[in-house]
Order: C-alpha cells, then structure tokens, then sequence
DNA sequence: AGCACGCCGACT
DNA sequence: GTCGGCGTGCTC
C-alpha cells in the first residue's frame, strides 16, 4: 500500500526546492498518484500550498521521523503523464528553476488553481422555446422588454439555438435568456463545448515532393523507423519546400499511429504553415500558443490529452504538449531566439525537445535556412543526421543582391534614409508596376533626439536607457518599459534644440511620401499593428497587389509569400551587427537572408539592395551572396578561436537589485568564491565580468552579471547550483537577487 | 515568501 | 515580569 508521496512544493526559492515527502491519509490512497495535484500543510505554519506528486512509495526514505498528511487532491486524473514529470526533474537541473516552476510551463494557465485563475471548461447552453411558436405567437406578443422579443423571435425564425449563438446574433444578455426561462417561454441544457480557435482557411495545395525533397524524405522516414532515432537537421534554402518535408512525415507518423508536434517561431506569422497542416490533418490538429485564451488553450490541451489531435501547432511551450505517443517533434526556423524563454524557467525549447524525444524515442527534426550555430556545428560533427534542401520550388533563382555603401552620401550631407540607388531602383519598380518590401531594423521614427547644445540624449527615468522619438504624437518611448514622454523640442539640461539621430520606420515612410508623393505606402511594426488583426489586414492589402511598397520591421522578414515583390531594399543593413553581443553576426546574417528571401517567389526574379556604412564587411558579402555555408565558416572559427559556444557550455548569472553599489559588491564577493572554488575543484572554468547588463537599469533595478564558460556542462551546472543556493543565505546579499541563465542567448 | 522562535529593550 | 520589535533560520 502506498502510503507516502514525494511531492514538487509550490516552494519559494531554488535553494529550497527538493523532493518533500508527505504521508497520504487512509481516505486519499489511490487517489495519489504522480501527476495529480495536491494541497499540504507547509513549512512551521503549516501554511496550505499548492504541490504536485512526483512518485508515491509503501516506504518513507528516512525512518523515525513525523510526516505530514496531504491534505486533498486536486485532481482526479494525472495532469502530466510520467514523461512530463521527469521532464520538468530534468529542467530543475538543467535550468535551475524550481520543479513547480516547470510543471507551471507545462499546464495551460487555465488549470493553474489559485481560486481565481481557475478557468472552467466551458458550458453553453442549448436553448429552445417550450411550445411551437405558433402556440406561443400570442405570449410572445405579451412581451414588453425589446431584447426579449428579439430572442423570441431568432428562435422562432431559426428554431434551437446556443446561448453563445443567441448572444452573438441578437446582442443578447445571458440574463434576458434567463428572464425568458423564468417565465417558462424557452427552456436550457447545457452541453460542454471544446473552444476552437479560428484556423485560417485552409488552403489545399496539392503538392508533389521534387526528386531532392523525396530523397529527404527518404532519409528521415528511416530514422523514424529507427529505435533510438535522435535528431536530424534540415538546411533548406528559403523557398525549398521544407513544409512540404514535414507534412509527408507527419503523415507517415500518423498514420501509424504515432502524434507529433510542430513547433514555430511565432504561430501569427505561419499562417501557411497553419493552413496546409490543417488542411491535411483537419479536426485532428490541436493548437497550442499564447494568443489564444485561456479557455480555448486549456480546451486545446484537453483535445491533445485525451487522444483527440494527433498533431500539436504552436510556440515554444507547446513543446510541452501532452501526447503519449510521441514519435516526431519539429521545430521550424530552429534558430530563431523566440526558442528560448526569457523567464523562469528559461529554457529553450530545442533542449528540451531533445530530451523529450529521448523519452519517447521520438525524431527531433531542426529545420532552417541559416541553421544556428550550435546546431550546424552539431550536425557537421556528427552529431545530427544532416539533410539538405538546395534547390527553390519552379528553379527560382535567389534574388541579385547589390551592397550599398553610403558613407559617400553621408560625407556630402545628402544622407537620407534612401538612398540614391534605392531611390533609382524603386523608381523603377513603380514604373514597372511591381512591389517593394523595404527593411528596417526599428520602429519609431528616430532612433533617439540629441541636444545640439550640449549633446544629451534624452533617456528613460526607470532604464537609463535611450527613448525613441515617435514623430505621429511627438512623444519620447522607451522600447524597454514602455514609459512615454511628452516632447517640447527644447533639451531638459541646457534648453538648446534637440535633433533626431538615426531613423526608424516612420522616418522613412517620411522620406518614401517626399520622395514619392502620390504613392501608398504600408507600414508594418508594432506601432501599427497595436489592434488585434491588424497584422492580417496590413499583409491581405499588400498581398491584395494594389499597394506598391511595404515598410517594416521583423515582422515582414518572416515567412510571408508574395508574388508580386521583385525589389527588397535593407535600409540599415549593419544596425545589428555592432550590437554588444557574441551573436550579432549570426543575427545579423540570418535576418538579411530572411528579408532578401522575401523577392522574386513569383515568376519575375527579385533584386535586393542592402544599404549599409560599413561597406564590404564580410558578413554582409556573405549575406549579399545568400551563402551560408561561407558565413558559417567564418563564423564558427571565431567562435572556435574565442572559445565560445558551440565550443564551450555559457551559463550567466544575473544580479540585480536597488543599489548599484550592492549589487556590485554581491557580483565581486560571487566572483571570488569562484575563482576560489576553481581553484580547490581544478576546473577549467572561464569566468568575465561581471559586467553591466545591456540595458543597466531596468524597473528601478540595477543590473549586472557574470559570464562562465566551460566544456564540461557537469561541473558547470555544479558551480551554479551551488551559488544559487549559497547566495540567498548569506546575510550581505538580502538586498540583491540572482538567477542563472544556462545558455543564455543575448550579449 | 512567510512563519515561529528567541533575544533584548521598554513599559505596566 | 511580560509585551512586542525585529533578526535569524527553516520548510518533509
């Protein structure tokens, strides 16, 4: 008889999250098991708190000591299946998060208890008139309130109806409904419904695989008839058909019975992709991301649990779909940041893939047409199966693609944000009556205002950190928290004129209107995309052909398909590549790639032109030529020369605090247990900083940390765990926090 | 975090 | 004496 469970607590610090062992009263045995929720007296005051069971046992580990009873389960049936649960043991160590805070990543927020997060599964209610409405004709008429009519009258005109329905086409109350059922003219039942989110319309295309994607396809169906069949990565150039490689896998997958998940960047910007897997696999498609609500994400999950979708859409989190017959995890554009999560637990969804799959015996598929580094890395040591995608669908050839040096502008002071050959080539482009993607690397319409005088640059109270001018409302914004502020013109310290520095998206649809005055022009960033739907209005009216040139940020390098575009212009090709951060160049390469991409995917080809001041910068040739494999070559032997990743395992460790001088001071007490222990273990650790964070002060706080690099993970992972939980017992740090971030992606 | 325990000063 | 303020340590 199992009579003790180790639970995950709802604790409040890393340092204290363990196993904790609780006895399980007579009335709740069977009732226990792993996975299912609990609620248990905690620490002196036997405070009630949220726990999950992790292993239940006859047995207590130690002998003669008092246990605490659960108090109540939660749940009936397992929330996590014991896969999930290891999962989430395994990002304890690996991430250095708490165990409940993994098993939070996992659940839809709409199971989180905490008594009013909890979302129900939703109810509505059949609603139908209690007599024919013949019968009740003259009742109907006795009706006074004018809403009440009005659902008597759908009803009437189109018989049974939901409640939702009826809300929905007569603006209706619930409570009018209500009314009626007390006065006996209609009557209720409920029936549970699972929310679906609108899909887009799906698309059938129907579609052959060429003799190279066939022969992919070949390659990585045999992996998946494999045992152990582990990772594989697929380089195909954009345009290659690696969705087409997916779909005839997962189908493969699924019809013998297996499920798979597929994982994007960002679930609004694949429309595509969402439509031609819905297309195929229809009703059994379960879409997991953040913009759902949390009903319709919790309904999603349950369809996923209970066998009702063999295929999960979605973001990052969706890694952690509760399928039991996993078989293939996919990850589209692998190298994209949006993998990796920015809170607690930061983890990165391609990691934790990989030990799913390992779980499961599942294939891990990486697709991408500018792989990371880490990745590529692995997969020409070996490492990964590797396949390649070299050829575009119709033979379209890559877009000619122009550097365009503008520092000769600049020092004759015609700079603009176009310049003169784009200018030409979009001269051109109108008067062929073909369109234009223009690139930009930020929104607003300066990067920030400088004093003439006395050269300050406005900066945000709470970041201390540059704000961008946005010309519409003439308002200062910080990019960082949001903070805005009113602009007179005049500099805060000296009084003298505050020019704008830079340009943004605004500045340049500025510049586009002077340059050509009776042109239209659409501007995509998430200054004109605030309302929901936005995005999906601005592309349908590009896409519409009757617009000529787009303007954007990120968000029109993404997978987007039209036709119509012969000419991509980047208006600041090397903004990224000067950033404070080891992977600049990658970004830097991969975002260009991406937008030039964007031309010639109809039947004319496309033209792109890169505008940059650092002209013949190498990543910018290679970027130009669309070759990867040169990029790659010279990336990973400064990687290999600086032995960073992939070379070496990079954990950073971020302070923070009110005081600046207590942080620091924290940072240099951390740094010498450090280099002491490195000294006691022999280890080859590297250790730099600390260091300010990129952006110094954020919310008030204060913010710095410490870099480590090694190539042994182990004693890596070691090192952190014990500083995590050495640091908050010490008495002179009470005023400064610390987290670990394991393969930290930024700076 | 949040709670109890204990040590010390102030006050009935 | 004893009330309570806060510093310290622990949570099955």
């Amino acid at each position: 008889m199992d009579r003790f469970a180790t639970l995950a607590v709802e604790v409040v610090g890393y340092e204290y999250d363990k196993p904790y062992e609780y006895l399980i009263p007579i009335d709740l045995i069977g009732a226990i098991k792993p996975g299912i929720r609990v609620v248990v007296p905690f620490g002196r005051g036997n405070r009630k708190t949220h726990a999950i069971t992790l292993s239940v046992t006859p047995k207590p580990s130690s002998g003669e000591r008092e246990y605490k009873p659960i108090l109540t389960a939660l749940d009936t049936e397992p929330v996590l299946a014991p896969a999930l649960i290891k999962t989430a043991l395994w990002m304890h160590k690996r991430v250095f998060c708490t165990v409940w805070q993994a098993v939070n990543a996992m659940l839809p927020s709409g199971l989180r208890f905490g008594a009013k997060g909890m979302v129900n599964p939703k109810t509505d209610y059949m609603v139908s008139l209690t007599l024919p409405a013949e019968v009740l004709r003259d009742t109907m008429q006795a009706v006074r309130s004018a809403p009440q009519k009005e659902v008597l009258e759908f009803l009437s005109d189109n018989g049974d109806a939901s409640l939702s329905e009826i809300r929905y086409f007569t603006g209706a109350k619930t409570a009018t409904v209500r009314e009626l059922e007390k006065k006996n003219l209609v009557e209720t039942s409920p029936f549970e419904v699972f929310r679906r989110p609108s899909i887009a319309e799906a698309q059938e295309r129907a579609f052959v695989l060429t003799e190279e994607q066939k022969a992919v396809k070949e390659t990585l169906c045999a992996l998946i008839d494999q045992k152990k069949p582990a990772c594989a990565l697929l380089r195909g150039v954009t345009g290659s058909g690696k969705t087409n490689v997916y779909i005839e896998l997962m189908r493969k997958v699924v019809s013998g019975g297996g499920q798979c998940i597929i994982l994007a960047p960002e679930i609004a910007l694949t429309p595509q992709l969402l439509g031609q897997i819905t297309s195929v696999f229809g009703d059994r498609v379960a879409l997991l991301h953040s913009g759902l609500s949390a009903g319709e994400r919790l309904d999603e999950w349950r369809r996923a649990k209970s066998g009702l979708a063999d295929v999960v859409v979605g973001t990052r989190s969706a890694v952690f779909a509760p399928l039991s017959n996993l078989r293939l995890i996919i990850l589209d554009e692998e190298h994209e940041h949006t993998y990796k999560s920015d809170s607690a637990p930061r983890y990165h969804a391609r990691e934790v893939a990989k030990y799913r799959s390992y779980l499961s015996d599942a294939l891990v598929l990486l697709g991408s047409a500018t792989p990371s580094m880490e990745s590529m890395y692995a997969a020409l040591s070996g490492v990964y199966t590797y396949v390649q995608l070299t050829k575009r669908y119709n033979e379209q050839p890559l877009p000619a693609v122009r550097l365009a040096d503008l520092t000769n502008e600049l020092r004759d002071g015609s700079a603009n944000t176009i310049g003169r050959e784009l200018h030409e080539e979009i001269r051109q482009n109108l008067l062929r009556n073909e369109q234009t993607i223009l690139f930009l690397g930020r929104r607003g319409a300066a990067k920030h205002l400088l004093c003439k005088n006395c050269r300050n640059v406005p900066q945000c109270v709470r970041c201390s950190r540059a704000m961008a001018y946005h010309s519409v409302n003439r308002r200062l914004i910080c990019h960082v928290c949001n903070h805005m502020e009113r602009v007179t013109g005049d500099c805060e310290k000296c009084g003298g004129d505050l020019v704008s520095v830079g340009f943004g998206t605004q500045r340049a649809e500025e510049d586009i209107k002077q340059l050509f005055p009776n042109t239209a022009i659409l501007r995509l960033d998430s200054d004109t995309t605030l309302r929901k739907g936005a995005t999906k209005t601005i592309l349908e009216e590009f896409a519409g052909q009757h617009v000529p040139i787009l303007i954007g940020t990120q968000m029109v390098t993404k997978g987007l398909d039209f036709p119509g575009v012969t000419l991509v212009g980047v208006l600041n090709a090397d903004a990224s590549l000067y950033a404070p951060d080891f992977r600049a160049y990658e970004r830097t390469y991969d975002v260009i790639s991406q937008v030039v991409g964007r031309g010639g995917r109809g039947d004319t080809p496309g033209r792109a032109l890169l505008q940059s001041y650092s002209g013949a910068h190498p990543v910018l040739i290679a970027a130009a030529k669309q070759d990867y494999p040169s990029f790659y070559e010279q990336e990973i032997t400064l990687r290999r020369a600086q032995g960073l990743p992939p070379f070496s395992h990079l954990t950073r460790l971020c302070f923070f605090g009110a005081s600046q001088d207590e942080v620091l001071h924290a940072c240099m007490r951390v740094k010498n247990w450090i280099n002491h222990w490195k000294k006691t273990k022999k280890s080859e650790i590297r250790l730099l900083g600390p260091a300010q964070a990129a952006i110094l002060r954020q919310n008030l706080r204060y913010r710095y940390h410490i870099t480590l690099l090694s190539d042994d993970r182990e004693s890596l992972r070691d090192l952190c765990a014990s500083v995590l939980t050495a640091f908050p017992k010490e008495r002179k740090n009470k005023n400064v926090r610390l987290y670990a971030d394991a393969d930290a992606l930024e700076e």
